[in-house]
DNA sequence: GTGAAAGCGCTAACAG
DNA sequence: CTGTTAGCGCTTTCAC
């Protein structure tokens, strides 16, 4: 139990704390001999700096904070999340800063979790907002701790973001779709509180726009973002008449919900129906190994977030105030459409 | 920025320090009147102590970190993680502490993250070890950090660890199957190195004995607790001659590859093969909700976790150095098994 | 009931 | 190159 101490680790190597210090932070103006003395005894008994004594004495903390305002179920069922977590813990680690995730599960700002975020323990914090008028985000912002969000906000220019390209991959979807024949394309998306509805829904109209052919709100279906959600969407664009002919799926998580009654309504992809969505869509894969995808870098994402937070944090100016990333489609299938 | 410090605090209230962070405390011995204008000027400035302050000057950090030892993709697509992990965080949040998860990519003793959660910056430690000779294992238990494991571990007893009762969980469902009248039951569990294979297979067995049953090893499958670790042994197992007429799937996400793989096959269940798996399983209850389902407690499992180690952290001895908590079984279908 | 003062373990000037 | 020393913000005796 009795960790040692710098002072306790300066005895043993005949040295002064300040010199162990040194060692401590890879400092130079230290003699190689003594340098590989002190380096001896911190290994032999396994010496650990005290993490809150460094903070206190006005180091960083090395922590950044991954605040996710969804259920821990929500998180836990949505594979983007997976991705996305995975390039910030490898982005952090490669730098030397360690991603804590705020599991806390009403995320509010007298939660003892965001409180003890709060009081100096972290240098940084990725929020990935779920609505746009999320509760959490005013807090977030009241503090200073420099802080990147995830996902583009349509009313805090002013925050350091950084995004994939929802406006651009919903255009080249439905772009892709109607190019291919098709008059009629549905689109099932999040929320209209979500902070990518907005630009996805503009895709869409502005590839509608430039093929000259009418925008028809119906085939606009908004729902939650879980796989329920997305039956409920899809089955709303099935009851249409006549029903749409081809589907973009803006949101992976629902795109498997829309898969499962695709097939169980019998109606064949992309035979009777041509859809377009993500690539990690766990069932989209084993469905329709050829269906045309569109590939959002989630852990680049991720690791773009926790890059540019740490940059922050160092005083280097961020490459941009808002990063956005592309998302890339690939055409798998170039079926012409069938009978009108 | 200009984050306030006890001292500031003390001025405005026109008291010193010490009875600030008695107030801080909820300490004794302060006036109530006196303690009403501290806790004012606290509010009216936003003011937050310096957890590292708090911790250097000898306070618990109150914060418990949780090593899962699997790769995030792992945790994020097995739906038992969800639940474990809500039930630590609330069970933590409910005594004032913190979940902090460790999702470091390699979890290894010199990854920054694990060092970091040395530094005395961490109360305990809660560990869900992936296999029984897990190399994080040894490194965790020589710090002296109160940790309790996830997992009965075949070689570790004086570690404290809290458990579902794989045992009785796998020979109720297989006693269950062999009283339908099923002869020939047959069995898909993880890796033999998994923590809880062990039992799971003594439960099958002691079921078959007492039956007065011959046991054939070659219905005994086993794999990778992924879905297509599932495929692959219930691709084994339906390749027997005589095919199995009863399964039972001793881990959920296994579950779910195999009921998809049952599904394409055309197999139905129960009809023409009954199932016993977990309540978790995302397929499951669409597909079949009449099926016979074992309730695993992972929620409970989580919060007795997290509660064990805040009372080993507390100074209170924990209720028993092993818990175990029960696994149920939800009858569901007593379908008597067709001709033999 | 309240305050003064001594650390907690470390970093960062400042001397030498 | 190396050591001395003054804090960092808070808790905790110990006096009053």
């Amino acid at each position: 139990m009795a960790a040692l101490t710098i002072e306790q680790i300066a005895e043993l190597a005949h040295v002064s704390i300040a010199t162990v210090s040194r060692v401590l932070n890879n400092q130079p103006h230290v003699r190689a001999e003594v340098r590989e003395r002190v380096l001896a005894v911190m290994q032999e008994h396994h010496y650990t700096p005290h993490a809150a004594a460094r903070t206190l004495a006005g180091q960083r903390p090395k922590v950044i904070a991954v605040f996710i305002s969804r259920t821990t179920a929500t998180i836990f069922r949505n594979p983007t999340f997976s991705h996305l977590l995975q390039g910030m813990t490898e982005a952090c680690n490669a730098k030397g800063y360690v991603l804590m995730v705020s599991l806390d599960s009403a995320n509010r700002a007298d939660d003892p979790a965001t409180k003890l975020l709060n009081g100096r323990s972290v240098d940084g914090r990725i929020v990935i907002p779920n609505t746009i008028n999320d509760p959490l985000l005013p807090q977030l912002i009241a503090d200073r701790v420099p802080m990147v969000l995830v996902g583009k906000h349509p009313l805090l220019h002013h925050i350091v973001s950084v995004d994939i390209d929802h406006f651009a991959g919903s255009y080249q979807a439905v772009h892709h779709l109607l190019k291919l024949g098709h008059q009629s394309v549905g689109m099932i998306v999040g929320s209209l509180h979500a902070l990518a509805t907005h630009d996805q829904i503009e895709g869409y109209q502005q590839a509608y726009r430039e093929a000259g052919l009418p925008i028809h709100p119906a085939l606009i279906a908004t729902g939650n973002e879980t796989e329920q959600g997305g039956q409920a969407a899809i089955d709303q664009l099935l009851a249409l008449q006549p029903r749409p002919t081809a589907l973009f799926v803006s949101s992976a998580v629902m795109a498997t919900g829309v898969l499962q009654t695709l097939h169980t309504q019998g109606l064949r992809v992309p035979d009777e129906i041509t859809v377009v969505c993500f690539d990690d869509v766990p069932t989209a894969a084993s469905l329709n190994p050829s269906m045309t995808s569109l590939h959002q870098p989630m852990y680049d994402l991720g690791a773009t977030a926790a890059n540019v937070l740490i940059d922050m944090i160092e005083g280097k100016t961020p490459s941009s105030e808002n990063t956005i990333l592309p998302i890339s489609m690939i055409v798998r299938h170039e079926n012409e459409v069938w009978g009108g």
